[in-house]
Parts: structure tokens; sequence; C-alpha cells
RNA sequence: AGGACUAUAGCUCAGUUGGUUAGAGCGCUACCUUGACAUGGUAGAGGUCCCCAGUUCGAAUCUGGGUAGUCCUACCA
């Protein structure tokens, strides 16, 4: 073996092993074990936050299949209908062509190529993050079988008159040309201004002045509104103003939506390009006035609706020097008008949210269109049941509150995307605008009774990727037939995820799932058990990771290393503002000097474990991961020591006769207790304790302790071959034991180092992936071991520590000397005679009687003094330094228990034995204190 | 504006139902290349548990009120 671990000789090829031979499968035996892979974007490539998911799902899903049970990891891809386009067509642009040069189908066409192409970056990334997922039955959210479910859940949710078609006003992505959900808009604060215009008044009366911050919508405004109660404003109420530009006569109008302390207290309305508005006309009865085409420009002529029946009246031309402009040059002309007219009031500064659209970047438009929707309330009723009555729990529980809180005032959803990749909605169109769902035309035919004379044209958009995800965990189980694998693993068990997609997601799957997924007694089906809510992976300053900032790390850097001026590059193409190129390189720099080194798999995987916490966020810290990583070298050195000793000796494999030291029953008993609370931590989702539980036991007990422990014994001559038989196989099965605990961490190191070990333990088996995971029993505790062994450290400790503070070279063995033990001491001592000789480096040890001690520096194990001689070893400023300061620390002590005890409230109202232990504390510090006191005294007197 | 969460060592974080001498890793100091490991060992320093009040015999932990920060939702045209 290497003297120090080298992940990247092991990774990939135990990897390879275990896909081609099929261990990710489920084995078909065993109650059923289902996480399906949140689908990333198939356009994506490995970040942070997918390193931080597959870490607690590998762990996951390797613990259960461990434990036996039927585990079904399955992955896939969504196909990320605007993200994916949008590539598709830059790649078109640098050619010069646009898809619609090249039509629907070619551009299709061209999608898939490219998805074939470069579409499997981050699966392919998965594998270098050891995830055993089921490869065999990867999906994607565009293959056939799940289109047909797509398909099919569009009609029957027509059918059960849950989807309606609809104009309604939408955020429209005016430079993608498509709808895009709520959740899709970013709003920023950006710096604006609010113009204050003067309407006049149509009676000549006067003006009145509005406040905008979107001047170029008042070609739409069909109002003016002031609040019902406030003052000013009461005789304008019901009067017209001329609307200025445009000549048109609006009213003024009450409505309480009106802020009267903001602005001027008049609100200008125009229902169709703002969403308050809208709900003020709507009450209002307001005709609805659309300025804007597609693209965000002034129309020629406006569309002129009523909120009855979206029926368009008549159109209305646009003041001709606005016609075909863009909104924000109209926004400048008009401003300009108004300032020539005299109508400009004001311009204050003022800072406002700007609604962006994720993907585009642009100003998003509340715009009228024809969707798609569904009505999520009705489907929200039985989601929001499912996780009241506990169906469905979050871990941790606080985002449920989040979930309702979304849930109970959901709107109804957008569906339709005005894209071309995608699935295409199931609905058709005869001449007379009339529509017809159903799964194919052929259907629609024969549902509608329409005869082949009919012309028929299906919709031309097509549904948001999320209606394809929302029924993820079924679909790709083989719905909507009912498959084995549908019967087998669903409901799956947990979902994992970043609390940033309970919505977009999370909630959707929820509601898709029970509406379409009963079970035998006609109830409806949860999609999963368990929602496992994970925080965001930030960097190391606490800064939310993204492109822009510069500041995104790819953990296949941290897995495989990455040179100063590699990185660099990396962040710095690419950039929607390549000015900011400079100030990421800096910013670099000085955050990774000397660039990143190689810390392998294991070590980053352990460090997500580490972290996940129940706090919300995660500052990523690159020292935890060198720490583990040196945890991992740790391992790695404990294998080797272990083979060192075991290879070819007799390690008691066959089950030959052996005997068990006080060590070897003590680091049993131990192992017991990680075995327990390990599982209990894994089972209740801590993974943060349970990796810090195996990193204890490993490293603070298998290694600081037993191993030293184990050489006394291997290293004795005289020792016999029953005990030495004892501590080999004792020092193989623990060890063989612990790897199988750490397995589901850290899957490479274990894998490589059990295929050693394990035959050496008497274990039979090709992988460690598929060995049973290991289990406590009670029965393997020996008491008398671990107080033996508590017993022994504290001397072994209280030698060390004179040792230390009087400087006393560790290669140099010194006379110890006992005194005042008890019967206890002097067996726990006699029996450990070797032991403590070679942990603490004893040149002798003596029990002393009723004589006087000599001058000693002095440690106290409860009652018994452990006496190291002055001559030659200590010196006595220094001892008597270190006395003062452990006299000064229990003198605080036995002051703090007395005055406790002191307390008639506490004697009278604390339970019994809370007062007991407090006595027995006070009785111990005193004794300490007085003896101390004695040493100081007798050492200050030389 | 409403809501949620967070505040513990220089840094990143644990701390179960109130009873600990408040812990870990990294960093820091001193010593040590001893036959698994210097990606190591040994010993050590380092804390007003954000502040104030309350409940209690007893509060890092429970309650109330502040302060600071993060996030979400709704937004003021």
């Amino acid at each position: 073996m290497e003297k120090t671990f080298q992940p990247s000789d092991i990774e990939q090829n135990w990897y390879n092993t275990w896909e081609e031979k099929g261990y990710f499968a489920p084995s078909g035996e065993g109650d059923s074990y289902c996480i399906m892979i949140p689908p990333p974007n198939v356009t994506g490539s490995l970040h942070m936050g997918h390193g931080f998911n597959n870490a607690i799902m590998d762990a996951l899903i390797r613990y259960r299949r461990m434990q036996g049970r039927n585990t079904l990891w399955q992955p896939g891809t969504d196909h990320a209908g605007i993200a994916t386009q949008m590539v598709v067509e830059r790649q078109l642009a640098q050619q010069n062509i646009t898809r619609h040069d090249l039509g629907r189908d070619k551009f299709l066409e061209k999608v898939w190529e490219w998805k074939e192409q470069s579409g499997g970056t981050i699966t392919r990334q998965i594998r270098r993050l050891g995830s055993s997922v089921d490869w065999s039955r990867e999906r994607f959210t565009m293959d056939e079988g799940l289109s047909n479910a797509v398909k099919e859940a569009f009609v029957q949710l027509y059918d059960d008159g849950l989807i309606y078609r609809g104009k309604r006003l939408v955020n429209w992505d005016p430079k993608l040309h498509t709808a895009i959900s709520d959740l899709e808009v970013l709003s920023e604060e950006e710096k604006g201004s609010l113009w204050h215009f003067r309407y006049p008044l149509e009676d000549g009366s006067g003006h009145l002045v509005v406040a905008t911050t979107r001047p170029e919508t008042m070609l739409g405004d069909t109002a003016v509104a002031v609040h019902p109660e406030d003052e000013r404003y009461q005789s304008l109420i019901g009067k017209q103003v001329r609307l200025p530009i445009t000549g048109r006569l609006i009213p003024v109008i009450a409505d309480t939506y009106v802020e009267k302390d903001f602005g001027s207290g008049c609100v200008k309305i125009t229902p169709a390009h703002d969403f308050n508005d809208y709900e003020v006309g709507k009450r209002h009865n307001l005709p609805l006035i659309n300025i804007l085409d597609r693209d965000a420009k002034i129309l020629s002529e406006f569309t002129v609706l009523t909120f009855e029946g979206y029926e368009s009246q008549h159109g209305e031309k646009a003041p001709e020097a606005y016609a075909g402009m863009d909104r924000f040059e109209a926004r400048k002309k008009i401003i300009a008008e108004f300032e020539d007219a005299g109508l400009l009031e004001k311009i204050d500064p003022h800072t406002l949210k700007v609604p962006r659209g994720d993907r585009s970047g642009v100003v998003i438009e509340p715009w009228l269109t024809d969707q798609w929707y569904v009505k999520a309330s009705v489907l929200a009723k039985p989601a929001i049941e499912a996780v009241e009555d506990g169906r469905i729990q979050f871990v941790p529980k606080q985002y449920e509150n989040m979930y309702f809180s979304w849930m109970r005032d959901i709107q109804d959803w957008c569906i339709s995307r005005q894209l071309w990749w995608g699935h295409r909605i199931p609905a058709w169109y005869d001449n007379q605008g009339n529509v017809y769902v159903g799964r194919t035309d052929a259907e629609v035919r024969e549902k509608y009774n329409l005869g082949a004379d009919i012309a028929l044209r299906q919709d031309d958009d097509v549904l948001d990727t999320w209606f394809s995800s929302a029924l993820w965990t079924f679909s790709t189980l083989g719905w909507p037939n009912n498959t084995t694998e549908l019967k087998t693993f669903h409901p799956t068990d947990v979902l994992v995820t970043g609390f940033d997609i309970i919505f977009f997601w999370v909630a959707r799957m929820i509601m898709m799932t029970m509406h379409f997924m009963k079970d035998e007694q006609g109830q409806p089906q949860v999609p999963f058990k368990y929602v496992y809510v994970h925080g965001l992976v930030r960097d190391g300053e606490g800064q939310k990771m993204s492109k822009s900032k510069g500041n995104v790390l790819d953990p296949l850097d941290i897995v495989d290393g990455i040179e100063l001026e590699t990185l660099v590059q990396k962040r710095t193409t690419g950039l929607m503002q390549p000015q900011m190129a400079k100030k990421i390189e800096e910013r670099t720099r000085k955050e990774f000097p000397e660039g990143i080194a190689s810390y392998g798999t294991d070590a980053l995987r352990f460090t997500f474990c580490s972290l996940a916490s129940t706090g919300r966020d995660i500052k990523f810290d690159m020292g935890r991961v060198e720490g583990f990583r040196n945890f991992c070298n740790k391992i790695w050195n404990a294998a080797r020591y272990v083979l060192m000793q075991c290879e070819g000796q007799d390690t008691g494999a066959n089950n030959e006769s052996v005997e068990l030291t006080l060590a070897d029953r003590w680091i049993i008993s131990r192992l017991q207790h990680a075995e327990q609370e390990i599982c209990r931590q894994l089972d209740q989702f801590r993974f943060d304790l349970a990796a810090q539980a195996l990193y204890e036991f490993i490293w603070n007990e298998y290694c600081d302790w037993y191993l030293e422990l184990s050489k006394p014994v291997l290293w004795d001559d005289t020792a016999s071959a029953e005990r030495k038989r004892g501590t080999r196989r004792t020092l193989v099965r623990v060890l063989e034991t612990s790897l199988r605990l750490a397995h589901p961490f850290m899957p490479f190191i274990t894998e490589e180092i059990w295929q050693r070990v394990a035959p050496l333990a008497g274990v039979k088996g090709d992988t460690i992936m598929l060995q049973p995971y290991p289990a406590p029993d009670a029965a393997k505790i020996d008491e008398q071991a671990l107080g033996d062994i508590e017993w022994l450290k504290g001397v072994i400790l209280a030698i060390r520590n004179i040792r230390g503070e009087m400087d006393i070279s560790p290669a140099k063995p010194i006379p110890v000397l006992f005194r005042n033990g008890s019967a206890e001491d002097q067996r726990r001592a006699e029996s450990n005679l070797a032991v403590l000789r070679s942990l603490a480096k004893l040149e002798s040890m003596t029990w002393l009687g009723d004589e006087e001690p000599p001058m000693a520096a002095t440690q106290l194990v409860g009652e018994l003094e452990i006496l190291v001689p002055m001559a030659g070893l200590i010196d006595k400023e220094a001892e008597v330094a270190r006395l003062s300061k452990e006299l000064d620390k229990i003198a605080k002590e036995v002051a703090r228990v007395a005055g406790k005890l002191n307390n008639e409230s506490f004697i009278s109202k604390a339970p019994a034995d809370v007062v007991e232990k407090e006595k027995a504390k006070l009785a111990d510090a005193s004794a300490t204190e007085a003896k101390l006191k004695e040493q100081l005294d007798k050492i200050q007197a030389m």
C-alpha cells in the first residue's frame, strides 16, 4: 500500500466495476426503498448543490441497500424547455440562422442532435461523485414513455375540468416570446424614477397629478383611481380626465387599492399592463387597452377589450409617432412630451423592484394572452391534507409552514409556453376556433364526432417543463400502465431537495401524484413519504454562488484539484457581463492563491454529510474538506498498520480459539456504541451527527487508542498464540466493520481497503456495497472493559500531562510512583502493566506504602495519586506553576458546587439524584483540592 | 409590510426532554521524524453562549422585549 491515500488511483476503477456488475440495480429482495433523483436540467453541469444533494441521497441509498432493502435510486434529466431552446438557438445564431428559418420540425431535430451530443455532461459528472444510481433505468422527460404520460395527464385533467384555456395577464418575456411562471421571474431592487404627471380634468377645472414608474403604459390608461376616503380628491370622483397624448377621456374612480400616502395619491390605471390595475379594472368594469406587441413595442393599433368575454371590441389607433417604438424609447418620448406640454410636475428618484426573466434577463411585461391553466386550488386541497396528517413529512419540519403558506394561497398554474421544445399541447382547433382535447387527432375526431372534412389544427404551444417534472415519480415507473415497478416502488420513500424548489417542483409533484395515483382502496397515493430539505451551498464568505459573481465551485475541481490559472480561466469565460472578469480574477487569486488541491470524492462527500445539519445554508469551508481528506488518510494508514500486522498471520478467520484482552473487549464494546449511534442518526436524517460519530470512533478510539493498545501485545514475544490471535482478529474485524459503517459516506476508500481486509476477517463477498450494514449487539458490550480502559486512559493522560507541562522529552522513560489507590486501582494497574509501560513510556512503576513519598510532580485520577519524582526531571518552578493552575481550576469548581449545595431551595426542590450527583462532585473536587494543596505546599517548602 | 430562520472559541459548526468543568474540525503556541500515518503524534492556550428582563433551586437551552444578519412572501403606482 502507498504511504498516503491517493484517491485518483482507485475511484474511477471502482465505479466502473460497480456499474458493470450491475450492483446499482434493485436486488429484487426485501422491502422496497426508492429515491427519485430530482432531475437536473439536461443543459446543466455539476454544481455544489448537486454535489451536496448526491452525497446525501447516495448515503441514504447505500445505507438502505446494505440493510437489505430492495433499493431503487433512479436518475434522469428534464428537458428544460427555455434553457435548452436558448442553447440551440444561440448555436444557430452563430451561423446567422433563426429557428424560424429552419421551421419547427427541423429545429426540433437540431435540439435532439444537441441533446445526444452534449446533454449527458451532468450524468457523467454524477458518476464521478460515486452515486449508485440505477443507470439502466435512466429517464428523460421527453422520452416516449414520459411524453405519453404527459399527454395522458393533460387529457385526463381536461376531462376532469381541471384544465382550462383563457385570456389572462401573464408574465411575458419579450425576448424569448413566451409566458413564464411567477417563479421564473426574479424581482430585484433597481434605481429608477417616479414621474409625476399632470392629467388635465375634462371640465377645465385644472388637473390632477399621477405618479408612475412606467410612463409608457399611460397610453393604455383607462382610469385614474383615488382612495374613496381621501378628502383631497372627493370632488374629483366621477369626473373625467383628458388623457394627454392620446386625447382619450377616462374616469376618476374610487378604490381602496390606492395608498393615500404614496406619491400624489392618484394612480393611473392600466388594466392590460399591470397585475394590480387588472384587478382594479375588473372591479370597475373598465376596458383593457393593450398597447404592446410580443416584442414589447408599441402597437400601431391598440386592442381594446372588456372583462366580459375578453372579446376585442374595437381598435384604437396609436399616436402615430409611437407606432412600432420600443417600450423604453417610448418612455423617453412620453416624458419629453409631458415636459414640453408643461405637464411634468416633478421627477423623484425611486428604487423599485424590477421583474426580470431569470433566463433572458430582460424586463418582464404583464401581457394579455390566451394560455392554458391548471386549476391548482382544487388539486391543492388533498396535497395540503397529506402534509397536515403526516403522510408526507418535511425534514426539517419548519418547511411545512412554507409549503402550507404557498399552497393555501395558490394561484392557477399557467402551463402553456410559446416554445417549440417541449411537450406539444394535445389540443386541436377547428376553423371556428372551437377547441378539442384528446390524445391524437383521430381520438379527437371520434370523441367530438367531427367528420374527416373538418380541418383541425393542433395548438402550437408546449407545456411548461414542470408539468412533466410534476409527474416524475410515477411517470418514470411506467404510468399510465400499471407496471410492477409502480406496484413495487411507489410511493417512493424520500425526496431530497433544496428549499428553493419546494414550490417549483415538490408542491406540484404532490398535487399531480395524488390526483392520478390511487392505492387499492382508491385513496390518493403520495409521491414520497419524506421530503428532506437541505440548504444552499454558499461560498466561504456566505455569498450565494453564481457565475456572474464568479465564485462558483465545481465539485469535481475539489475532487481532482485545479491549477489557479485554469480556475481563473474557468471562472471568467462565458460571462454575461464580461466587465466583471477582472474583479473575479482578483477575487479568485485571493481566495485560492495556490489553486485547489486534489481531495478526492470521499473527502468531499464526507464534508457534505458533515455539514448537513438542520440549518438553512452551508458556508463551504475548504478547511473542512482538508480535514476529512486527512481522515481518509488516517483510515488508509490504520489499514496499512492492520495489514502489516495481519497479512500472512493467524487472524483467527476460521474461528480458532482466542483470548481477548481488555483492549479487545473495550474496542468491541465501543464499536457497538458507534453502530447504534450512527444508525440512530441516519434514521433521523442527521448526516452530520452520524458522520461525527463515525469520525470519532475511527480516529479517537480505534486509531488513537486501540491500535496503540494492540502494539504491546503483538510485539510481546512472550504473549500466547491465543492472545495474539485475539488481538489480530479484533484488529481485522473491527476494521472490517468500520469500513462497512463508513461505506455510505465514503464508498471508494472503504471498498478499496475492504477488498484486502475482508478475507482476513473471514468475510466473503465481491463488494462491500452489498454487505450487511453493521447492527449493534448489546451482548457484546463489556462494562468492565469500558471502565477499566477509561481508567487506563486517565492514568496515561495524567502522566502525559506531567510530561508535557514539565517539558520532559517523550523519548525519555520516566519512573512513576502510585500512592493511595484503592484495591480496584491496584487491580487495574497490575493487569495493565505492559500497556502502561508502553503507552506512557515508563522506566518503572512502583506502589508506595506508608513511607514518605519523594518530591514529585503529582496528578490525580480519582483517589489515586500518580507521582513522577522530581530528581533530575522536574523543575520546581514549573511544577509550582502547573499545580497552581490545577488548583485554581478545582477551587473554582469546589466553590461553584458548594454554592449550589448551600442553597436551601436547591436541596429541597431539585430531584434527589441531581443533588446526590452534586454532592459526589463536591466530595471528589474537595478531596482533589486538598491533595493538590498539600502537594503544592510541599513543593514550595523545598 | 407580514412571516421564517440564524446569532456559541480567531474561522466553519455541533450542543437531544432545562442539571456538562459548554464540545468538534480548522487555525494558533510549545515539544516530537518513536517501527500505520508530519495529510502525523503529545501537551496546551482560547468562550460575557448577541443584549435586557422574566420563569426556575438551576437557563446556551424555556418565555417576553430589543439588536444584527440571512431568506421567503406580498408589494407603494
